[in-house]
This record gives C-alpha cells, sequence and structure tokens, in this order.
DNA sequence: ACGCTAAATCAAAAACAGTTGATGGATCAA
DNA sequence: TTGATCCATCAACTGTTTTTGATTTAGCGT
C-alpha cells in the first residue's frame, strides 16, 4: 500500500487532515470502541457480535459501516455469515497524525509552554 | 454533558475509554481542530483568536470550552483578557493510547491478521 | 420450490451537536 | 460613576447523527 515517491513517514503515508477527522470520528462513539476493543480480539461475525454486545442487528450494522467505511474495519464473507476485522493501518496512521501534531506544538520557536 | 474529567498527571498516564473518547469527539471537528492548529503556534487571547479566525465570539467560546474540558487547553486570565494554549498532554496520551489498541490487536494469539 | 437464518438497508422518530443573537459579569480607563 | 471592551453563558433554532422497527436481499438445507 505504500507509494513508493515520497518517503514521508516510517510505516504509512501521512493522513489528510480530512482523513483525520473521518477517522476521529468514527472512533469518537462509546459503542464503535466497544466494537473495536471486541474486535482487537480478533475476527467476529456479526450474528456473534449482537449477542457479545447485547445490541440490535441494525444498530450494530449502522456502526459497523462507518467504522468500515472510515477504513478502520475489513470485511468478508462466508456462506450466511460475515465476518469483520479491524484493520490496524488506519490507526497507526492516525497515531502518527497524532504525533505531528503534538510535534508541530512543541516546537522551541513559538511553543506552547513559554 | 457531564463535568470535564480533568487529566490527573502532569505526564501521560494510561487513559481511560471514556477520557479518549472525550478526546477523540473533540478532535473530531474542523473548527477546533483549525483552533488547534492556531494555538499549536503558541499562547493567543480569544479576541485574537475571533480575528485570525473569522468567527463569532460565541461560536469560539463554544467550540474553546469543548476542547478545554477534553483536558487539550489551558487558560489563564490577565486583565480583561483570556488567553488560551495548547496542552500538548493529553495529545501524548490519546497516542499512547491508540498505540496499545494496535498493539493489542496485533498480538499473534488471536491476531487481527490471520 | 420452500422455509429458515444472516445481514444490509430504509423511513420515521428521537437524541444530540452546533449556530445565532441576546444578556450579563468582569475589568479597565476616563 | 459611566461607558467601553472582553468573554462566558443562555435560549431558541437548525442541522446532523443515532435509534427503531420494518422490509429486502442472499445463502443454505430440505
Amino acid at each position: 500500500m505504500q507509494a513508493a515517491a515520497i518517503p514521508t513517514g516510517p510505516t504509512s503515508e501521512r493522513l489528510q487532515p480530512e482523513q483525520a477527522r473521518s477517522l476521529l470520528k468514527a472512533l469518537a462513539d462509546p459503542l464503535r470502541l466497544r466494537i473495536l476493543e471486541t474486535l482487537a480480539n480478533g475476527e467476529r461475525c456479526v450474528c456473534d457480535l449482537t449477542g457479545e454486545l447485547a445490541l440490535s442487528q441494525s444498530r450494530l450494522s449502522f456502526h459497523l459501516k462507518v467504522l468500515r467505511e472510515a477504513g478502520l474495519l475489513s470485511d468478508r464473507q462466508s456462506g450466511r455469515w460475515v465476518y469483520y476485522r479491524l484493520k490496524p493501518d488506519q490507526l497507526v496512521a492516525l497515531q502518527e497524525w497524532l504525533g505531528s501534531l503534538v510535534t508541530h506544538c512543541q516546537r522551541p520557536a513559538t511553543g506552547c509552554n513559554d
């Protein structure tokens, strides 16, 4: 997935502000965080998740869609079931984006701790 | 909204999910990101910010409050003016929180890449 | 084909977040 | 004191997100 041209970061590419916002927004929900934490333990199908998280199917489906469209989850179908799994790439990218924000704010010149 | 979860330590302690959520939510807004970026250049009073960002005073005040309650900003009054500055601590804590989520998901045992 | 189950999608309602314009408290200078 | 400026807060309004319950699409076994 790495673009050959610009070696911006150690692992992934630099996030655009708009992408960062969409990730932050997807993460800024308690239910979606619970879903992520559950999926951090490994792949699950939707029916398992409704059970484990005690959610209605359509409610869960809504939030899975938000997370998937933000690029945080991938899904695969197997028979009647759809399995979701966490994609760490975007999390790493967001982490790096946060890091650059911190760095920027900690520059000595007009630093934020004077 | 509930009272702000005031960050306890000067340097990074492990974030509770609820604190993480409140930080993510605070960051997930384009205007608030612009405010943060402006404050990354150093402390500013509210009246400067209304000018630089071309915002109504009450709109700016609303967003400053969100950021302050998330623990991302500190403020101090000096005469008639209130100066806001960025507090990188919570950004660092959030970064670490993201990191731990990634780490957790990348454990070999029930890893998310099998 | 049929019935059954998994999951996505839809429309309407409810809940929430953000904007606006007005008001009020605090500080300062004259 | 009066008047001006800085800022926070409030209530009313608008727009967006989330929830709900119903419907739809699709896979599997019989």
